[in-house]
DNA sequence: CTTAGATATTAAACCGGTTTGATGACGCTC
DNA sequence: GAGCGTCATCAAACCGGTTTAATATCTAAG
């Protein structure tokens, strides 16, 4: 080789045109960017600066390693950019949750989504982890930060006392929490706030001449069930109405069954009530129906999520929409803006929506 | 230096035990396997020897290497590893699907459970992307095979004619259809037939006394609709009973509210319908409902998926449970085992339930 | 005709692992 | 004590990019 490491083909006096045909690699690897610099006639360093639109190439280089790339349909390999720039340009999500209650969640898919359109802008990927139980996830967390994977994590479904925030911080791996801000807390939020909805509910079904109005609390020990129950509290507090003591469920429709049950039977039986979650919601309709009550004559229901079933079920009904996927693409360029610039603006998010529907209607006189 | 590009601090001398601190790197980068070698005062191949259980390393050396490893937290770099290996450990998941399509679905939350659950002993990651089109999705493919990040992707929502088999095949990555074997494809496949449970669910409505059942479709172009029409059709002609021309629709409740209409708009409408999703059927009941029919009295409803929801509605509705859960799981493992060694072969996953509520009955005389 | 300055270009080092070929130490046999 | 095989160990090359520092070329000014 008589100039340069890097050319791989020609000869050093040959004319730039001299070579027609692609110098493929022996194998069935893909292109490098070797490859390309030779079919180019140029360097490595100039291919590298040409697609990461550093000055100092001219015209003539440029366009002959932009046609190279074309002509090899070369694209440069994650793994080796990633350690050369320390930058993975992957966030890493972990879900923690048992695997039979996921396909219950609405948030989960759509969030999803919705980094998805932040993400695929940017030229970011996400990796995707699913465990079980408090142990797994502190795993995941700590090999995802150590291994180099990933430049940045979601936390999602915050629990009072998580331990994640101090995790993330401890392993000194960016993350942004997905939901409210925690007082105190170093690591940065993004959400809408919970209690909104509820407020709005709550609203909604005094101004319809509730006065008497129930909750059906989530899975204890999540920050937006424990938001969406102090809303509750707050805005009877607020009506100057009375308080039904919440009734603890977790998100699921027996448990929304059984705390129907548990309302109705009261002495006062509530004339409404606000469930955490459609489906708790849906259920409770079932159960109200089954001993005899109409919705929304006898009793007002309202959910919280929007779920698609939430108007093909009789009566639809009336429930808070969150906008989830813009949420998730907010959510994304948060945390890409955050590993990169180091600088973290809370964006706007939509407010939530309050979808008024059949489910609720004034109270028996 | 004295001996060896590897050793980073103690004297070519010194005695082993000399070296008590850590010999952190400057910086606050994680610690390298050269981090590890100097502290357990052996070369960088020794500690990849020792992490990769290969042979030749005696017991003291491995005793010092991981307790090195132990005391600096150190984990292998993704990247690195993979630019050397040339595998990445990871596989890719390309959703295509409307972002407002998906909150619908119970099988892809499920789905990527299971995956993980199959994925995470192995070691190994799964980065996902959700597009909405199918230009973009088949850059998604492209970008993932080209760049590196990936060993192998699933493909899921096969339809009819669907480009990307061809196109994994061109591209030369490693792939796994979620879904019932292509005839003629190339690409190896993992799914339970999506006909049987349909064929159950006939079974059961005709054993019941049904001899005149309508099917509502899902979204045209998906293999997995066509298959529960086909079967449909299939259960129908070999039960000797006549058919009712399909209705289509797509999966979603306000189609599945429209075909019942149109079914129960027939000069004899059906006395039971099955179909397509639990979504549909849902709505359904709510349809047949508003027209003063009662289910299961006079028209009984077969769903399909068997969502949280199903058993939470009035009336429960009779359905098809499929493990999605093993079936992700299995489909992990598969993908894997194809990916490292080449072989395929299909595993056994468990057979579709049929899970019978209340929403069928007997056929009014 | 120099010389300085700007611009285009590249060789080489580097990122953090894996893998290979060479070397040295050791125990064994003859 | 020479010869040989085994085993542990390591230096160096390599994977495919990025980045730096040095060099080559061209232009404009003095």
């Amino acid at each position: 080789m008589v100039r340069g490491q890097d050319r791989a083909g020609g000869s050093a006096g040959g004319s730039r045109q001299a070579m027609v045909q692609p110098p493929r690699r022996g194998g069935g690897g893909r292109p490098t960017i070797g490859d390309v610099a030779a079919l180019a006639q140029v360097s490595k360093a100039t291919v590298s600066f040409v697609i990461n639109d550093r000055p100092g190439v001219s015209p003539q280089a440029r366009q002959r390693v932009l046609d190279a790339i074309d002509q090899l349909g070369w694209q440069p390999n994650a793994g080796a950019r990633a350690l050369s720039t320390k930058r993975s340009q992957t966030l890493g999500l972990v879900m923690r949750r048992p695997p039979e209650l996921l396909s219950t969640d609405p948030f989960f898919p759509q969030f999803v989504a919705g980094i998805e359109t932040g993400l695929a802008p940017l030229g970011y990927a996400l990796v995707l982890q699913v465990v079980p139980d408090e142990e797994t996830e502190r795993q995941a967390y700590e090999r995802l930060a150590r291994d180099g994977r990933v430049d940045g994590v979601f936390l999602t479904d915050l629990r009072t006392d998580d331990p994640r925030p101090a995790l993330v911080t401890e392993l000194g791996i960016d993350a942004l929490i997905v939901g409210p801000p925690q007082h105190g807390g170093r690591v940065p939020a993004l959400g809408v706030d919970d209690g909104s909805g509820v407020r709005r509910a709550v609203s909604h079904l005094r101004s319809l001449g509730h006065r008497w109005i129930g909750h059906v609390c989530g899975a204890a020990g999540y920050v937006h069930t424990e938001a969406r129950c102090n809303a509750w509290r707050g805005a009877l507090a607020d009506a100057g109405l009375p308080e039904i003591p919440p009734v603890p469920a977790d998100f699921t429709g027996a448990a929304g069954a059984q705390a129907t049950h548990q309302l109705l039977d009261l002495d006062r039986p509530p004339t409404a009530i606000v469930y955490a979650n459609d489906l708790m919601a849906i259920a409770g309709i079932t159960a109200a129906t089954s001993r005899g009550l109409r919705v929304p004559e006898d009793l007002s229901v309202v959910g919280f999520d929007d779920i698609p079933l939430a108007d093909c079920i009789a009566p639809p009904l009336t429930t808070v929409r969150q906008d989830v996927l813009a949420w998730g693409r907010a959510a994304a360029q948060a945390l890409v803006s955050l590993t990169e610039g180091g600088e973290f603006q809370a964006a706007e998010l939509p407010p939530v929506e309050f979808v008024v529907r059949a489910s609720t209607a004034p109270p028996r006189t």
